[in-house]
DNA sequence: GCTGGTTTTGAAAGTTGATTTCGTTTATAG
DNA sequence: CTATAAACGAAATCAACTTTCAAAACCAGC
């Protein structure tokens, strides 16, 4: 367990009492499972994952979870457009900058100073208060480009 | 109908016979409602304006011809993360720039010219030859920021 | 520790939009 | 025309998401 995986459980420990809700055991081990992967996720694979050490939970139970993780901030959805919804924690920024290969499927994440300074002008020429940010780009990889020649 | 609209049509019908398939009436009434409307819309929403008219037209004949038009390459599928598959016409251009307020849900698009720029630096510095872009900024909108003080 | 009221759980069913099936109809080349 | 391949529409199916419901777990107050 990391410094950073225990803030945000203590993070969605405040979201629950907060709000009246209760800690339960299923909640507890499908926030550890969730933030062990440490990448993006969905409910199926979550399932399955935990499914394999402790039968009993169940497929809505894992839903509803990550459903309140995101309620709690402590986890965010992502929509990649291909039918499935998924999940990552959400500590670290807001962003969401994806390089899509349609040639090999490869998602690879960028991270470029350009973002934050197209984000502030967009910002300020339209009089919007920017939460989230999410740029994807869809063309053919470095990889790809070479083996076609 | 306006020129680009007639050239919409030649397009479609080229990529028809270049198939070898077949243009009908019901493709034609569906081409031509979609490109009357000039704005993003879903199966639904085109198969009940068409129901009203040509009370014969199927659901599944509105979404096999959507996907032709995207096939080929005059329509665009659009993913808003809503579960919903919209489509819009594929002519000029090959970006999608949105913003999303957070609170009415109004989706504004927007062009600026910094989105040309940032593109061109992300090609760059991961040698990645970008096909298609999309930018979802999510957040609050003027009018928003304004009613709530 | 109990107890009581509330929340949560898991299996199963329901919902929704996308997609396919299938028998019939239509378009088009020869 | 006629043959035949494609397209049609209604209905069925699919897959992911979401809700239902009775039983079980939680926890604040005794």
């Amino acid at each position: 367990m990391t410094q950073a995986n225990q803030k945000v459980k203590e993070q969605f420990n405040h979201f629950l009492s907060k709000k009246g809700l209760k800690g339960t055991l299923q909640r507890n081990l499908i926030l550890d499972a969730f933030l062990d992967l440490d990448r993006s996720t969905h409910i199926d694979e979550l399932y399955l994952l935990l499914r394999g050490k402790h039968p009993t939970i169940g497929h809505a139970t894992v839903y509803r979870a990550l459903r309140l993780f995101a309620a709690a901030g402590v986890a965010r959805e992502i929509n990649r457009g291909d039918g499935l919804t998924r999940y990552e924690v959400a500590s670290g920024g807001k962003r969401r900058d994806y390089l899509v290969c349609i040639d090999c499927g490869t998602v690879t994440e960028f991270d470029n100073s350009t973002v934050e300074q197209f984000q502030a002008e967009v910002a300020g020429s339209m009089g919007f208060s920017i939460q989230s940010l999410k740029i994807e780009l869809r063309g053919v990889c470095n990889h790809c480009k070479a083996q076609q020649g």
